[in-house]
Parts: structure tokens; C-alpha cells; sequence
DNA sequence: TTGTAAGCGTTATCAT
DNA sequence: ATGATAACGCTTACAA
């Protein structure tokens, strides 16, 4: 069995309330006596059961992170970032991916908080529906600890959101495509997450303030059984195919802009001569292809650190901003000429 | 605060020890008590407290994952399926990214082990050093817990490791694209890890069974500093630029892969005709460059779910196998000819 | 079948 | 500056 603080008083010829402090940092104790506990501490090895600290305090220290799918190349970074930046607050993370199913992420919260984590981080903005009773679940955790949500915005008390305005980057992004001659644009999404819904909204907003006409028929979203980069290539030539013709391509993320690319390819268009395309996130995969993929960088590490900036200051007690929006910016690389 | 079992056990009319065996699913309650608890705990919310419960219990069905970098996209893939895996079973990750330092692994330990984890999983053959000081930690930690290691060897008591032979993978495609016709190849690689190490072996043992004389010019490690693909393929160029001619190019991983397509690239080299390229992984960046990238994949998905069967066996008092190894196959795809 | 009570390893409040 | 001791919320013999 693992040593504990009785093990180490005894061996110390201390009180465990002695021993205590010193774990703690308490000022109070003298320093002959600190480092005749210190010594022995190292000497064993001993290392303070959390669990039971942790009913003492009444904090685990630990943090809990949801999201979907933490191998998703964005969520992934997203989970790093906040990993290391509560890591260096002191605090450990305990990851839940609860997968895109909604019911699950009910389960999954309630199974969280009996983990008494000290907060609740959301990443992603698949964690918010559009109708309340799918939201409910949010409203239940935060009357127990705060929540956090990374990409996407819920108004409600002890709830805090961190995000990129994905509407207005997603305006401009459209805005400076059209601007550069490119007045027919096929836009190329397929799940309407918060976030998902903001960009879309920004993407029609650049195009009706232009008063285009036929976008709408060229808004495309693939269908959920379209996993595999190739099968949403091979969507979006059959969607094309139908459709009025268009110079431009502004995809929801980059995965997505990679198959423009790929449909692209296939049917010998040449990129950017014949069709610009444009992602959004500013991942790896950006660099992966050829032409390099122009992109939206939506800031996500200065948003995980504002997350946990926020959240440290509401856990200390303090009054924070409930929602923090970051602008995202354009990165122009090779598959656009603008 | 949050209710506890007495508040259950007043408002049900029954001793604490009652609730916690309904809590428990103990066979010995009579139904009709079952279902009083049952109603209160639902009525009013109740979970229980994991703390006091691992106090109990001495164990926190918490599982420590600690892997250098959540973002790389191969250790991403695997935290997900191995939380996945784990959550089946009624388990929790907790997650800790140690970035690539050496020193901070140790720390890390120590600190993951203070939260009482029932067992530590290493992701990633970064974990394993060459010198026998630098992996102390590991039988340090395995003196108090189960070591379950994903993709290295390290044989040791309480330890288990679940692996891909990637010598054996390696030496295979080596020698399948050296059949080929292709007999002047350039090994490509960052960092020697365990895995990495044998990698390695594998491409030289395969030269050198067809008495290939000039590999060892061939074989090209990137410096650590260059960190984004654009560097590793311009110093690849430059590296090219004073070796012997090649035809082939073998690479660490996929993204090391795409760092030689995109060095093809610059320099106008036709992909497949003039040289072949082959990753390692089958990450879905083979499916972002062109032409596709031939890769060798080394069942991840698989690997994970032995890891965490071995694990609950481990956990549970059987006698578990300390190395399990898979064999990797080689994805072709367009990189390649053969 | 149910209840009582003794742990589990800390922290924190008192005294001293 | 240090030591007793009561929480903290749960599990689990042991009694009844």
C-alpha cells in the first residue's frame, strides 16, 4: 500500500496536522521542522491521495472536458491547448468524448459531475441544439459548477463562452472572394453545429448584401454518410453537375475544402486558374495539398487561453466576462488569387 | 451544496448503508426498498460523490493517459479510441500532455499517480528512452500501478505493451518497393523513438539483405528545428541536392511523407514516374495530398482494444500477456507503382 | 433484509 | 509553532 500522512508523521516524529502543513505551504511551521518533514517525504517517496484531499478541500482540481470527438483534427488541437494551459494552473483534465449523438451528452454530463470536477469545459459547438429542451442539460450542469464553452454561445448564468466570430469571418472571407471578381460561389458544409450555422449565415449575408441571385442554389451540404474525403468529392461533383455554374469555393472547414479540391481535380479544373477554394480553420491539412489551401484561422489557441483564463478567475471567485469573441483572419496561400 | 447518501437515507427512511447498497446493485434489498431509493435518488437528483466513493473503494475507475502532444494526429486518434474503449468499461481518462521533454515525463508521473489512478497508460513510443535512468520512472510507476504501453517494448514487471512490429512492416515495404525495380531509396525521418528506432532497423535490414551498398548516404533525419512541412521539404532538397541519385522515398510518417511530395514538387519530380513515395500511420493526410499517398497502417483501432482488454484483465487479477504485437499492411495507393 | 459503526486519508478548527 | 480531533461522503464487515 502507498504511504500516508500518518506514515510519514510517525516517521517524522510529527503530527499529521504538522505534515499537513507543510504539504500545504503553511508559513507557520518552523523551518527545522519543514525540512526534517521534507526530507522524510522525499526519502519515501510519499505522494498525498487526491481523493481523499480532495474531500477536504472539496475540490478535485480536476477539470472536465467534453467533446465530441477528440481526434477530429480541430477539436484534438483545442483539447491540447486547454490541457496544457489548466495543466499549468494547476489543474488536471479528465477528457469525455461523448461522440455526436445527442443523448449521450446528457449521460456523459451527469457521469462527469459525479466526478465533482471543479468545471465543465465544452469544447465545440456541436454541444449546443437549436431547440431548448436539447439544451437543457447545460443549464442542469452549471447550477452545479461553472461551464465553459469553447465555439459557441449560450447565455445563461455560470455559463461562459469563449468564441470566434465565425459569421463576420466567414462575411469577409465571402466578401473579399466576390470583391475579386468571383461573383458565383459554391458554398460547402456539412453539419449545422452553432458554429456551423454562424458561418453559413455569413457566407448568405456577403452574398444577398451583393445582391446575388443564384446562390442559394449553390449552397451544398453533404450528407452525414459522407465520412471519407473521396465520397464528399464525389458528392459535391454530382451537386455541381446540377447546378449553375461558379468560379468559387468556400467550404466549412478544411476537410471539406480538400475535397473541393479533390473534386476539382478529378474533373480537370485547374486551381486557382479555373476555381478558387477556400477552408476554414487553418489546420495541417491546409499545407497538405496542392495548391496550398487558403484559409480562416478562428484564433483557436489565444481562445483556449482566454477559456481558462476566465475560468480560473470565476473559480477564484471573481467576476468575468460571459461571453469573450475573438475575429477570426484570412489566411491567403495558393487556392485563391485574391 | 450537492446532496449526499444521508440526505438520500433520511428523506428514503432507510440507514445509509441501504442506499449505498442500492447504489451498488448488492443483491440483498428487497425490491420495494430498491425502488423507494431509487424514486428519492431520481426525484432529487443525487450522484455520488467519487471522492468518498475511491476512499472506499480505493480506486478511482480513473485511468491515467498521459502522451507527449494530443494534437499529433496519430496520438490523437489514439486517446480517442482508447477513452472510448475505456468509458465502455467504466472508466475515465484522465489526460495529461507532456509536450516532448524528457524531465517533465517524471514529473507528470508522479503527479498523475497523486490522483490515484487504478493504472497509467504511455501513448506514444516516446516514452521510452535508450538509457536505462531515463526510463526509471516507468518501473517507478509500475510499482504502484499497472503500465499499459501503446506502440513500444519495454519489458519489465506490471508492465504491458501492446505494439505494431513496425521493423517487420518497415523491412516489408522496403523490400516490396526495392523488388519493384526501385533500388535506390531515401529513408526519411524526424525523431528516433522506440518505434522510430525500429523503423529504422527495418529499412536497413531490408537494404541490407539485397546487398544495397549506398543507403546508408540515403538516410536523411530532419533536424528537430524544422517543425512545419515546408521546412522538412526544403531541408530534403537540400539534402537531395548532395546525395546520390534516388528513386523512392520512405518516410517515418505520413506527414514526413507529404513533407517529400511537396519537395517533388518544387523541384518538378513526377510523382509516381520519377519518384515513389510511402508514409507510415494511413492518417487521413494520405488522403489530402496528390497523388494519394501509399501508406503502412498500423492498426491502431486494433491495437487500442487489446490494450484496453489486457488492461481491465490486468485490473480484474488474470494473468495477462505482457507484449502483444500486431503486424502492420501496407495501403497502397497512388505514391506508389507497385 | 436492514442497521450500526469502523475505516479510508486528507483538511481545518480548535486548543495548547 | 504544534497537536488533537472533528469533519468530508462513502463502503463494508459485523450485528441484529
Amino acid at each position: 500500500m502507498s504511504l500516508t500522512i500518518y506514515d510519514i508523521s510517525k516517521k517524522a516524529e510529527v503530527s499529521i496536522a504538522t505534515v499537513s502543513r507543510v504539504l500545504n505551504g503553511s508559513p507557520k511551521v518552523k523551518e527545522a521542522t519543514r525540512k526534517k518533514v521534507m526530507d522524510i517525504i522525499d526519502e519515501y517517496g510519499y505522494t498525498p491521495n487526491s481523493s481523499a484531499r480532495a474531500m477536504g478541500l472539496k475540490s478535485m482540481k480536476t477539470i472536465g472536458i467534453m467533446c465530441a470527438d477528440s481526434s477530429d483534427i480541430f477539436l484534438a488541437k483545442a483539447v491540447y491547448y486547454l490541457e496544457q494551459n489548466l495543466q499549468a494552473h494547476g489543474y488536471e483534465s479528465l477528457l469525455c468524448c461523448t461522440g455526436y449523438n445527442a443523448d449521450s451528452k446528457k449521460n456523459y454530463a451527469s457521469l462527469i459531475l459525479s466526478k465533482k470536477v471543479d468545471a465543465i469545459i465544452l469544447v465545440g459547438s456541436h454541444f449546443i441544439g437549436s431547440s431548448e429542451e436539447e439544451n437543457q442539460y447545460i443549464i442542469d450542469c452549471s447550477a452545479k459548477v461553472p461551464v465553459m464553452i469553447l465555439n459557441a454561445s449560450f447565455r445563461h448564468d455560470n455559463v461562459y463562452c469563449i468564441l470566434c466570430d465565425d459569421m463576420n469571418a466567414m462575411y469577409r472571407a465571402t466578401t473579399e472572394m466576390y470583391e475579386s471578381g468571383i461573383t458565383d460561389i459554391l458554398y460547402f458544409y456539412d453539419v449545422l453545429s452553432y458554429s456551423g450555422r454562424k458561418k453559413l449565415d455569413g457566407f448568405r449575408m456577403a452574398m444577398q448584401s451583393h445582391h446575388s441571385k443564384k446562390h442559394e442554389e449553390l449552397i451544398c451540404q453533404v450528407p452525414a454518410d459522407c465520412r471519407s474525403i473521396d465520397a464528399m468529392a464525389d458528392y459535391l461533383g454530382k451537386f455541381a453537375a446540377k447546378a449553375p455554374k461558379f468560379g468559387g469555393i468556400i467550404a466549412a472547414d478544411d476537410q471539406l475544402a480538400i475535397a473541393a479540391i479533390k473534386y476539382a481535380q478529378k474533373n480537370g479544373i485547374s486551381i486557382p486558374d479555373e476555381l478558387q477554394v477556400l477552408g476554414y480553420n487553418n489546420s495541417i491539412l491546409t499545407h497538405c495539398c496542392t495548391p496550398e489551401l487558403t484559409s480562416i484561422d478562428s484564433q483557436l489557441e489565444t481562445q483556449t487561453r482566454a477559456l481558462v483564463k476566465t475560468l480560473i478567475g470565476v473559480l477564484s471567485g471573481q467576476e468575468m466576462p460571459q461571453k469573450t469573441v475573438f475575429s477570426g483572419s484570412l489566411i491567403k496561400r495558393s487556392t485563391t488569387n485574391f
